[in-house]
DNA sequence: TTGTAGGCGTTATCAA
DNA sequence: TTGATAACGCCTACAA
């Protein structure tokens, strides 16, 4: 690949000159510039950004460090993310972490030997000072987790959502709400259980009842056969599920043991993932604004690269209650 | 950002001392290279790749340029990509082209800039000859595309899927299947009308009759609405969408209007999205294993760029029928 | 076993 | 208006 040197030997002039014609900085002959871009397109020359950015510290690149891009509530998050850079001029780099501590800690050790210069950080997993340790002073945006130390904080009321689902089900007329959780090592899956909690108080039509699940389909899905196959006053009838493909796997269940989603068993998920709009029935959930949440985050991260400072912003976007089919008596 | 010349000065010793713990080659004394991971510990030296690539020529760094991440397909594709490439200590550059030829050449260029050792493309929607253009000596591989000239390819066969999947219309009686078409721009959408073409002059029930829309669930919506106004004979029994978004858009409209998706009209998808499982009813579809597509399109270009080579290499992929309610007379 | 020096492709500072 | 030249952070001969 051509460099810098050949393009300025064939134009018969200076690198630095040929350094200005590519900058458009400083003055130049109009007809030397002419010469210089014949060469380079000559010789199809490239600048090398990571020359660039070894001299100007600059890489334009940052780092997306998310769970699982094959889950779907995340590449919503993912293309706010990247739409946002790329309108700045900066590139995405994608870290698939799966929740891991280790891959999360491998992924941010690999983005600050690249030089990324900030890095959106979804969902993390890790203790918030191990976090800090590895990410040095790399700027760094949380996705759907409140940072109490450093960086910016993006994220929705997870708690509030939770109450908000579940007083819906009992507004609607349910009686006794179970819980399948997601995992207790994500955050988000304990506010999720909290904000139950409290509305299952506050109602005091029973006690709490929870099954932890993994935020999977499968999950979802055997959680509710065992839930179901309670009889007598302890059987519910209404599922919240810590998030939409759980509540999928809960709608599968009730396929498969023959009653009806949203008559016999009221059904609210977490999340507003497309797909959820298409079950039978359609699920009444809570929509998070993935693409604007990585939007935003991704925002206050070249922010804070333009202009580091020391405010830390943190941004609680609202959810919103999509009522379906679901959580419908008749349908 | 301490550098390796701080580590030299701290630890007593020159630098090429410190470069050759740093990579674990050459000789150096036990009681030496202990002084200097503590220097690196104590400054919190991390090398930079950048200076690194400089010098190697290597940035350990691909892109992936596809077409939009937050549309159910890609996600998979994507982890794979990433999978297989951070396994190789790689790591993947996210770019959303939205199928624009103007947004791909622009990634392309600045993932030559940033020196990326190669790139996989999904989807490309570009002229073969443009693309060779920008994307000069750049290894890449192809997805979901047949490239002639140049590059590995990887693809499944979308012409006889979507004869397969008429075919299996015919097959489970129904007797006149409708197209709704892709985007006549995209190579996948042209393929899958063929094959549709092809299988509807096989079995020669009637003229082929298609209605080009645009692989989203809102045209394929539109789209079966006009289809299903009209009444008499040229009325179809059966719809063979694109894609499974837009046959997604067609199990609404079937909704709309109260007629029975399976019964009163037969559907079939493409791609196999993991929510088509989960429409009501559930989805028949031909399925692309794009993880492994994915999975194996990284590995050919990782292979590419460590042996580059004369050869060219095309995988065809196997889908599969899945069939499910929305072809089912009766359920 | 360790150090010196040149170079990787650019940009930026000075002179000319 | 142009050209040397010294960085940028690291690696790799080559010497010592």
């Amino acid at each position: 690949m051509a460099t810098i040197k050949d393009v300025a030997r064939l134009a018969g002039v200076s690198v630095s000159t040929v350094s200005r014609v590519i900058n458009d900085n400083g003055y130049v002959n109009a007809e030397t510039r002419k010469n210089v871009i014949n060469a380079m397109e000559n010789l199809g020359f490239r600048p090398s950004n990571i020359a660039r950015g070894l001299v100007s510290g600059k890489t334009y690149t940052i780092g997306l460090v998310i769970p699982d891009i094959s889950n779907p509530f995340f590449p919503d998050i993912a293309r706010g993310v990247e739409d946002e850079a790329i309108a700045n001029n900066y590139n995405v780099i994608l870290c698939n972490s799966d929740w891991k501590v280790e891959r999360e800690t491998m992924y941010l050790s690999l983005l600050i030997e690249k030089r990324c210069e900030g890095v959106v950080l979804v969902g993390s997993h890790s203790e918030e000072s191990d976090l800090l340790k590895v990410i040095g002073k790399m700027p760094f945006v949380s996705v759907d987790r409140e940072m109490v130390h450093a960086g910016h904080s993006v994220w929705v009321d997870n708690e509030f959502g939770a109450y908000t689902a579940t007083k819906h089900l009992y507004e609607e007329g349910y009686k006794r709400v179970v819980h399948i959780s997601g995992p207790p090592s994500v955050r988000s899956a304990n506010a999720r259980l909290s904000g139950y909690k409290k509305a299952v108080r506050e109602f005091n039509y029973h006690e709490p009842q929870i099954i932890e699940s993994d935020f999977r389909t499968s999950g979802g899905y055997e959680s509710a056969l065992k839930v179901l196959e309670q009889q007598g006053d302890s059987r519910p009838d209404a599922i919240f599920a810590g998030n939409d493909l759980m509540a999928i796997g809960v709608i599968q269940a009730c396929e498969k043991i023959g009653i009806k989603g949203g008559v016999d068993l009221g059904i609210v998920g977490f999340d507003g993932i497309g797909s959820s709009a298409y079950t039978s029935p359609s699920l009444t959930t809570i929509f998070q604004p993935g693409y604007e949440m990585g939007r935003r985050a991704c925002h206050l991260l070249l922010d804070e690269i333009v202009n580091p400072g020391k405010r830390r912003i943190k941004e609680v976007f609202n959810f919103e209650l999509l009522v379906r089919a679901s959580t419908k008596w008749i349908k």
